[in-house]
RNA sequence: GCGGGCGUGAUGGAAUGGUAGACAUAUCGGACUUAAAAUCCGAAGGGGGAAACCCCGUGUGGGUUCGAGUCCCACCGCCCGCACCA
């Protein structure tokens, strides 16, 4: 008997489907096509346990689909642009490109012992030029169809390092290196028109019924559809200011009108008024990001204008500016109501602004203190005096009603507005797909002729100085006009590395080709039937995602059908682990490898005796030492077990906590299968009785595991086959049945475990690979047992159980079933009030 | 605050409204062994009892039902997302 050695047989069948091209693509319209999707990967040089888990989810529904006859492309690339190539050139002198193409290599080489059913002929990463060209010939397409646009937006600029900063890169309002404020400042940007798709975006969310609800609600409430009133309050000096607002019904009790220190009307003053000049600049200081403004302190400034109430010519309001009025939603400014609106109110109380209830609880008509009122929509209220003649409404009535008065009087109309911004793609960086158009002093911006695609990145930069290398390079941004043929400039910012993950999948359905897509492949391989990623990627990367499929459908890249590119999307749970601390003498944790700890009784000790604090279930992370890298798995246990273990102990949808204990009970767990197989091929047991027991266990399992794929419910799939094998070991089945079982097991485990699987069915004398044999079918007429056991209830408790023939009829039963001690006892002598049989399952009793 | 999700043994977790705790980990006992490892067999929700067996038990309290971990209502706790969004 040889024993299971995982380094030997991962090599040879990954060898053996390589030769065989077993995973290798191409179009075949004799077979239902499936597409099976998970996110791509950042080079970061290591993989992860998160992505062994990632890539093994994808691989078992892939495998399980290949057995069960469909034409599966299974891809990967990667999603090689972005900052840290740059933060690791500036770091370590390096180039982005020699480390990200180092990285690829080095986790492409992680990658493959894994024994991934992936089409690596398809591979490519966005940094090449032949998919970067593509994505600028995209690029061209959308401007030519009014899909982009340049306008004036708002960066972080670090004023001493002289140069533009990511969000993450301003760390409590302070550049990350340089450690001066951020300002904010104005540049000229391009941005897709991703706003004008708001409504169709929301609305075919409902159509993705196979997504998750929690995806689904995430962008709803991202895209942020309202109804409200836009109307114009008149300035006493003349002029106008329009303010939209989702509370109309409140307008009784605005006591101020606030603008945005980006209003139009806040730069006018503040032009020529240095007051308004100084408290606008201390309102800009701070990062960009909506919770750098949110967290900022509330600031105001009178301006000393007063507009009428639009109810009420003789009533005038205040106009202040405030820094909490973002100039982007709506009109950039509002009207204030303190009462039932808690930024208001705080505002109004800093600034000492009366305060007016509008309505108040039914039961409870106390005046506004320091916590405004603010019930739900759907709440009813008692209104005061209200100007459409309201006296208890809910606030959604309230609104509608004012809605309507306002129309018909003819002040202000219903307006519907989406938080949902239009999506800037210019960065300021070097490692980035360049935008592919042309600055020239007589033609403006003109975009580049495609026939002059890809726009390279030049190789020769440096990272020794702050800024952006394409700015400064000595000859890159001289170029031809494409108009009139005089020198211009070529742009220098780089598109979002979001703008690369946006169209990947699509480009998978033809990675060669000299367009960003052929419509004949994206006919036949799209949609993607399955995608598989963190839910970290809920908002931002699925709905970019989704823009892009309807743009490149616009532009004639992608089929109707494709607007919606991804048909089911399932978000995986992270693989965690216990992190292992000690105390320094100051009571800051010091953090140690799970290699330095020894566990005993439950409890984690170092070397030197000390114990060691365990604190569970904590996402992996270098800082906290709380890593376990694939791998040391692979190269002590085998991919095998990795793949095993990452599937065994949690829902998929759920965290995994990784544990040493769990990660060799699933390679003990091979080696018996492995034992048990290679028991059997040596086995010449004759038939038993026990042969159909076996049998109908098998089917039985057939059953189980093919609905747990099915179901995503991998767990549940694995612990039936640990059913399974033990039922195979414990069977006194003849030989044949044994390995007509095990061919089964073998066939059960592929997915999960596809080279142990490879190594049983061929001992057991298997035709061909594992992985080209279908798909194994339950027998039903297996799965119904002749005899079932059922219990029985007394008054819904379970009290006995009795064996009967399957399909014997309900009045047998119950005669049966009253005559056990268990019912009898409880009668008493009397006679039940009421039986249930629910045949093959149960029977209760009611005494 | 709003939206979503989740609360089951020591632990991870199973349970189309029908035997709660499958399967696994940790634990304990036994076999094999000079011994250990590996392997195999077995025990194990809590309480009571010599035993047959009985009582209690899926965060808490109610409800629907012959029957509720599962459905409904309220509450408590935890997790995630969003938020000065007008």
């Amino acid at each position: 008997m040889t024993r299971y050695s995982a380094a030997e047989i991962e090599a040879r069948w990954q060898d053996a489907w390589d030769k065989a091209g077993v995973f290798r693509a191409a179009r075949d319209k004799s077979k239902p096509k499936y597409y099976v999707l998970e996110m791509f990967p950042y080079p970061s040089g290591r993989i992860h346990m998160g992505h062994v888990r990632n890539y093994t989810m994808g691989d078992v529904i892939a495998r399980y689909k290949i057995a069960n006859g469909f034409n599966v492309l299974h891809p990967m690339g990667w999603d090689a642009f972005g900052m840290p190539a740059e933060n690791a050139a500036m770091a370590s002198g390096g180039h982005p490109k020699d480390w990200t193409y180092g990285n690829i290599a080095d986790m492409r080489g992680q990658m493959k012992p894994l024994g991934l059913s992936i089409d690596w002929s398809r591979e490519f990463a966005t940094c090449d030029p032949e998919y970067y060209g593509q994505q600028q010939a995209l690029f061209l397409d959308f401007l030519d169809k009014g899909l982009v646009y340049r306008k004036e937006a708002v960066v972080n600029w670090d004023p001493v390092d002289m140069t533009v900063l990511a969000n993450e890169q301003v760390i409590d309002g302070k550049g990350w290196r340089s450690g001066a404020e951020v300002e904010r400042r104005e540049l000229t940007q391009w941005f897709f028109r991703i706003s004008d798709f708001s409504g169709e975006l929301l609305e075919a969310l409902d159509g993705l019924e196979n997504w998750p609800a929690k995806v689904r609600t995430m962008q709803e409430n991202w895209i942020g559809k309202s109804r409200g009133l836009q109307f114009s309050f008149e300035r006493v000096d003349g002029g106008q200011i329009e303010v939209y607002t989702t509370r109309p019904d409140t307008l009784l009790g605005a006591s101020f009108v606030g603008i945005s220190p980006d209003h139009p009307l806040a730069r006018e003053l503040e032009a020529k008024d240095p007051e308004v000049a100084k408290a606008v600049a201390a309102m800009r200081k701070g990062g960009t990001t909506e919770e750098a403004i949110e967290k900022a302190e509330k600031l105001g400034h009178d301006t000393g204008l007063k507009v009428r109430h639009p109810l009420d010519p003789d009533w005038e309001l205040p106009v202040w500016i405030a820094n909490f009025i973002l100039m982007d939603y709506g009109t950039g400014a509002i009207f204030g109501v303190p009462a039932h609106d808690q930024r208001d109110l705080d505002f109004c109380r800093k600034y000492d602004l009366p305060v007016i209830d509008t309505f108040f609880a039914l039961d409870d008509p106390k005046p506004v203190g320091n916590e405004a009122f603010v019930p739900p929509k759907s709440e009813k209220v008692k209104w005061v005096d209200h100007f459409t003649g309201i006296d208890v409404a809910t606030g959604q009535e309230a609104i509608d009603a004012t809605i309507d008065f306002a129309e018909a009087q003819g002040w202000g109309k219903g307006v519907t507005q989406y938080r949902l911004r239009d999506w800037g793609l210019s960065r300021q960086r070097y490692w980035g797909c360049p935008i592919p158009v042309v600055h020239c002093d007589a033609c403006g911006v003109v975009p580049e002729k495609k026939e002059n695609l890809p726009i390279r990145l030049p190789d020769d930069v440096s990272f020794d100085v702050p800024g952006n290398p394409l700015d400064r390079h000595p000859t890159w941004r001289d170029c031809a006009c494409p108009a009139c043929g005089k020198p211009a400039r070529r742009e220098t910012d780089t598109m979002d590395t979001f703008v690369d993950s946006s169209w990947y999948f699509a480009r998978f359905t033809a990675p060669r080709a000299e367009t960003p897509t052929v419509m004949e492949e994206a006919e036949y391989w799209m949609n993607v039937d399955q995608y598989i990623g963190g839910i970290e990627h809920a908002i931002l990367h699925l709905l970019y995602s989704r823009f892009f499929a309807r743009a490149m459908h616009i532009c004639g890249h992608l089929p109707e059908k494709s607007k919606e590119p991804f048909d089911a999307l399932f978000t995986q749970g992270m693989v965690t682990h216990a992190i292992y601390q000690t105390r320094d003498a100051n009571g800051r944790p010091v953090y140690h490898y799970p290699e330095e700890v020894e566990l005993r009784d439950g409890k984690a000790f170092l070397k030197d005796g000390r114990e060691v604090e365990i604190v569970p279930s904590a996402k992996m992370s270098k800082s906290k030492m709380n890593v376990v890298d694939p791998i040391n798995i692979i190269s002590s246990f085998g991919a095998d077990t990795a793949r095993w273990f990452v599937l065994s102990d949690s829902p998929p949808e759920r965290d995994v906590e990784w544990t040493a204990s769990g990660a060799e009970a699933a390679f003990k767990h091979l080696s018996r299968v492995w034992r048990i197989a290679s028991d059997a091929a040596g086995s010449d047991a004759p038939a038993s009785d026990a042969d159909e027991a076996l049998a109908r266990e098998m089917h039985k399992a057939i059953h189980d595991v093919t609905m747990g794929i099915e179901s995503f419910g991998f767990n549940a799939a694995i612990a039936r086959l640990y059913a399974f094998t033990n039922a195979i070991q414990k069977s006194q089945a003849g030989a044949e049945a044994k390995r007509a079982a095990l061919r089964v097991l073998a066939q059960l485990m592929s997915p999960m475990t596809p080279h142990l699987s490879e190594s049983v069915w061929e001992m057991l004398g298997g035709q061909g690979l594992v992985i080209n044999a279908p798909w194994p079918r339950a027998d039903e007429a297996m799965l119904v047992e002749e005899s079932v056991t059922m219990p029985i209830q007394i008054n819904g408790k379970r009290r006995a159980e009795i064996s009967v023939a399957k399909d014997m009829d309900k009045a047998e039963v119950e005669k049966l079933a009253l005559a056990t001690d268990a019912v009898q006892r409880a009668l008493d002598g009397g006679s039940p009030k009421k039986v249930i049989v629910v045949p093959g399952r149960i029977v209760n009793v009611v005494v």
